[in-house]
DNA sequence: ACATCCCGCCAAGAC
DNA sequence: GTCTTGGCGGGATGT
């Protein structure tokens, strides 16, 4: 892991690693809090960051009892150091010794050098001073300590779809520090990765790797819920309101325009009363809830692009909070931090709307639209439950499939319900983690998404171009259509980029390979990328009506390609039974499979997220491959069971029906099926695309269209994204 | 000036 | 009381 490397380097000098572990770990021991202020105690200036250290990570490595909640603190006191050893480095921490050696940490930290990967893998390295300078240089911007990229850093330790045999634990303490960064930050990806299941609570300090299989399950059911929440009018209700005046009362709003709102609900729904959680306290109006929330509102808009303002705007109605300002600035730097999560996740990227009264800030969602595999499992929500039924559901669901439930003493944490629930999603796996082994990789794997589109700008740009030129038709207006009482967002500018990755893919390929030593990161050019992917383009969108066209990234044909009607991605989904165009499907494929050779070479800090992508693609060919049956894709595609067992016990399944030897292989190619069924999709052309198709709003809207263009100038900026286009 | 959102204080809760 | 969780919002950074 990253981690590796920082310690390395802290371990620079002569330094025992032991002693530095002791070191370390005595401030570590500190709690994220604490340890953090002592950090600061010292000049904070530059080095701020790094509250954890990292050596000790390596050290102790990942693997470290993953089960029991490790403290810091014990680990420490594992070593010869006492908690007065802890006071003592405070002290000493005074020191310009200290001093540096944090700031060395600071710089080591993983997060700020992506290119740590491997480290783990090395051995301790000695390394000069040199750090200490380098920390200066590097100061992290801010951007480097971003939570979305701490989030895909996170995700980049585990595999989007792993086994059903892995159970994979995550210890807060360790990703915290392997991250190097204070486990309060680590709550905050975690809770909104519980939200959507990816994860659930084993126990204190202890989470449960679930990865993305039950994702599409979750996300059914969180549009149903949404729906039934009525959040969509909430939304058109809120949009028109804007338009008239800013206040959000939410008194007013619901009377005015949507008499049926269906409050009641959204705030039965919101906190009060999950069955499963006993009080719904603080916990309830979580950061959790409010990511269910925020994702609801994106599943059951029909433009997929909320803005903040109506989001939070909604959230605080429900949470019933009183309307003042500064309710209204929480609930957006909240959501931001699960934006910002959802967004590592490829769920959404982040768009600018233009209304009349300027721009605003919107996210859009570019995960998988077609949930349509319906399952009766869904929990039978009354709004009001949802979120924690539904996990319960699951989680008896995967119980049953599995029994093993929690062994570890671990559980009592948690509430009752909660308890279940958790025990349930979580086994008491053994830890098993893919990225210990691929240290190097770890990095790589997630969706990087924000690098990646910094990356893709310049090649997106290009594209964009081509696509406008294309022309309109390319761009497509966006199927769906908002409400008409959406009307104000009529303006949408939305970065062609999408940046849509699917760690899906390419970590479970990681998971895979990775043991084999394979690692997927390829690194394409972009150019490459670009060309290919206008190649393609033409005739991915010939056939729809409405197309999106996702410029940039080839990430986003491919996906096109995978998902569309058209093309033969299929192999990997296993829809493309029927390969639309021989040619398309091989050609893309191919295509895709040499861009990603090509980037193998090279890859970089900056790089990670090209790399998921690419690794993504080089799954995609593999699962072609790998040729699953067709009869997988059913299988995912229609969760006939329903998607929620779906985790674990699919991959069981499959692995059982099939040739036991083979289990491993066919484990992987029902991985591929499910990320290629799921997140096939991902790219938001796809989801337009069909949405475009399936949208019966889409006719109304149709009235408005929505150009997604790429601004051309963006190269340049960070954030190349997307410039407001007003078409309509 | 405004958009983003990091940082970490500190309280609620779980032991 | 200690430790884990995580709400919350000040204020820094980015644009």
């Amino acid at each position: 892991m990253e981690v590796n490397c920082l310690t390395l380097k802290d371990l620079i000098n002569p330094r025992q690693p032991r002693l530095n572990f002791a070191i370390e770990d005595g401030e570590n021991a500190q709690k994220e809090n604490i340890f953090v202020d002592l950090s600061r105690m010292p000049p904070k200036t530059p080095i701020k960051n790094e509250p954890i250290d990292l050596s000790k990570q390596k050290i102790f490595t990942p693997e470290r009892n993953p089960i029991t909640p490790v403290k810091l603190v014990d680990r420490q006191q594992a070593e010869p150091w006492t908690p007065t050893a802890n006071l003592k480095m405070l002290i000493s921490a005074a020191s310009p010794d200290i001093r540096d050696r944090e700031k060395k940490k600071g710089l080591f930290r993983p997060i700020e050098n992506k290119d740590n990967a491997f480290a783990d893998s090395l051995q301790f390295v000695i390394v000069g001073n040199s750090p200490v300078e380098e920390f200066e240089k590097q100061r992290p911007s801010r951007k480097q300590k971003s939570l979305g990229l701490l989030c895909q850093k996170f995700l980049a330790r585990y595999p989007s779809y792993p086994l059903s045999t892995e159970k994979t634990t995550i210890s807060l303490d360790e990703v915290a520090v392997s991250l190097g960064v204070e486990r309060r930050r680590i709550y905050d990806i975690v809770n909104v990765l519980e939200s959507l299941h990816l994860v659930s609570r084993v126990a204190k300090n202890q989470y449960g790797w679930h990865g993305r299989h039950s994702l599409p399950k979750t996300l059914r059911n969180l549009q149903r819920l949404g729906e039934e929440q009525k959040y969509e009018e909430q939304m058109a209700y809120l949009q028109q309101k804007e338009l008239d005046l800013m206040d959000y009362k939410f008194g007013e709003r619901k009377r005015d325009g949507y008499p049926e709102s269906q409050d009641p609900q959204l705030l039965d729904f919101s906190e009060p009363d999950y069955p499963s959680s006993s009080a719904n306290s603080r916990k309830d109006k979580s950061l959790r809830i409010m990511s269910q929330k925020f994702v609801m509102l994106f599943l059951v808009s029909k433009t997929k692009i909320i803005t903040l303002d109506v989001a939070a705007k909604i959230l605080i109605e429900e949470s019933q909070d009183t309307p003042d300002h500064s309710k209204f600035k929480t609930k957006v730097r909240r959501l931001y931090d699960i934006a910002n999560v959802l967004t590592s996740l490829a769920l959404i990227k982040k768009v600018h709307v233009t209304e009349e009264r300027g721009r605003k800030p919107a996210f859009k969602w570019i995960g998988p639209v077609d949930f349509s595999s319906s399952d009766e499992e869904l929990v039978d929500v009354s709004a009001s439950v949802l979120p924690e039924l539904k996990r319960e559901t699951y989680g008896k669901i995967q119980v049953c499939a599995k029994q093993k439930l929690a062994r570890h003493g671990s559980f009592n944490t948690v509430h009752a319900s909660e308890r279940i629930q958790r025990k349930v999603n979580s086994e008491p796996s053994s830890p098993y983690r893919e990225e210990q082994g691929s240290g190097g990789y770890s990095l790589e794997i997630g969706s990087l998404a924000a690098v990646y589109r910094q990356k893709i700008e310049d090649s997106s740009q290009k594209k964009a171009l081509a696509s406008k030129r294309v022309g309109p038709s390319s761009s497509s207006l966006d199927p769906s259509v908002p409400f008409p009482a959406l009307s104000v967002d009529s303006e949408y500018c939305v970065n062609p980029l999408a940046y849509p990755v699917f760690p899906v893919t390419q970590t479970d390929l990681q998971a895979f390979s990775g043991q084999n030593g394979l690692n997927g990161q390829v690194n394409v050019s972009l150019t490459s990328v670009a060309s290919a992917v206008e190649s393609l383009k033409p005739a991915l969108l010939a056939g729809q009506p409405l197309v999106y066209v996702p410029s940039p990234s080839l990430f986003m044909l491919c996906g096109s390609l995978q998902e569309g009607p058209s093309p033969g991605s299929g192999s990997e989904d296993g829809r493309s039974l029927e390969a639309p165009t021989a040619a398309e499907l091989s050609s893309a494929p191919l295509a895709q499979k040499r861009l990603c050779e090509e980037r193998k070479p090279e890859e970089e800090e900056g790089e990670p997220a090209m790399k998921r992508q690419n690794r993504e693609y080089e799954d995609s060919p593999l699962s072609l491959v790998m040729a699953k049956k067709p009869s997988d894709y059913t299988d995912f595609s229609c969760p006939k069971t329903l998607g929620g067992r779906a985790l674990m016990p699919l991959e069981d399944t499959h692995g059982n029906g099939q040739l036991p030897a083979a289990k491993e292989a066919s484990g992987k190619a029902t991985a591929n099926c499910f990320a290629a069924s799921e997140w096939g999709n991902p790219s938001g052309n796809t989801d337009v695309e069909k949405h475009s198709e399936e949208n019966e709003s889409t006719k109304e809207s149709s009235l408005l269209q929505y150009l997604y263009v790429q601004s051309p100038a963006v190269t340049s900026s960070s954030d190349p994204q997307e410039h407001p286009v007003h078409t309509a």
